[in-house]
DNA sequence: GTCTATAAAGGGATAGAC
DNA sequence: GTCTATCCCTTTATAGAC
């Protein structure tokens, strides 16, 4: 809570951060800028000093997330083959899940932060990109059922407070181990 | 989208249903009284005249499902063994988001309905008593993960666009057989 | 049971002083 | 780069006519 005169030029990352956490408690439309100025110690004059409109606070912290998963999906794609191109996408959505463990219920859960996301043309891609790397080649309804359930459930349960006492190796060893498990034993049976 | 003088009487029920796609739509905080009511072509006061606050309508909408889950809890916690009641708990889970694809997002997802949730004594309990019966006694971490993963996944996916086009009956045995392979299959190694 | 009108508060956003 | 002050709009909620 301590604030004392931060470092100049961490403005726009100090709003970001404040807003980050607003969103996760109070859902992007439920939160003000009135709540980030205070939660910063400044007025709302200040925050719209950084940012011209809540909607660009909203871009910003949907891209610190989406630059890394552009980064795994481009070396996902480049696997040999598509059994190792979804290992690699399974494990690159888990580390991005545990690393932004506060951010995913903004960037998968908010209805208005969907709006933004689909809004602006670079980020469109990329969810499509992800599923087809999990999915595979024409995959069947038990599949897509098993890989939905994999993707929104190890999002959900990274940000989850009943899980927010387990440490973040802890919590991606185990994201990972069971998200296989899953897709394994799904793709043995038909 | 034809609303030829309702049926006298259900103006609630009316009410429950607009707010719940509004709700689905854009989060309970993005949406206002005003677009419930136009949404049902009628005027604010209308749907005063129904519910004296807003909060009061995010609490009927919660407390439909929330009774569905009371029932099956109650049917789970009868069974004569945890797995046992561990399989009839994730059937009743399965069930409840199914029938209530659109409200799930509201009810799982929405920091604003999570808020009056806990603010009622009534639904603080079933959360803990669902969580309970699908991780039996004496969960470690791995369960506890894969718990986590199952019951959020279960809920994201039934109301993911995604699988939008699945018809209900399919969505809840592919739900149903995904959720219970995965618990299998993580019960089996230590 | 539904309307108009209105009060009171809070939201996003801007101008301009410092 | 941060402040005060302000504008305009929307929101929740109420009172009272029909």
């Amino acid at each position: 809570m301590a604030r004392p005169q931060a470092p100049r030029g961490q403005g726009r990352a100090r709003v970001i951060n404040a807003a980050l956490e607003q969103f996760a408690d109070h859902g992007v439309s439920g939160t003000s800028l009135q709540m980030i100025a205070d939660h910063l110690g400044v007025t709302k004059a200040a925050v719209y000093y950084q940012f011209h409109a809540k909607e660009e606070i909203v871009l910003a912290v949907v891209e610190e997330a989406f630059d890394d998963m552009v980064r795994f999906l481009e070396l996902a794609e480049a696997a040999p083959s598509p059994d190792e191109a979804a290992a690699a996408a399974l494990a690159g959505l888990v580390d991005l899940v545990v690393d932004h463990r506060r951010a995913v219920s903004t960037l998968f859960g908010d209805p208005e932060a969907g709006r933004v996301i689909e809004s602006h043309h670079r980020f469109q891609g990329l969810k499509l990109r992800l599923g087809e790397l999990l999915l595979g080649p024409e995959p069947d309804v038990r599949r897509r059922v098993a890989v939905t359930l994999v993707g929104a459930g190890t999002a959900q349960a990274a940000m989850s407070p009943e899980l927010a006492d387990v440490a973040d190796e802890t919590l991606r060893e185990e994201l990972l181990h069971t998200a296989r498990v899953l897709l394994a034993a799904v793709a043995g049976d038909t």
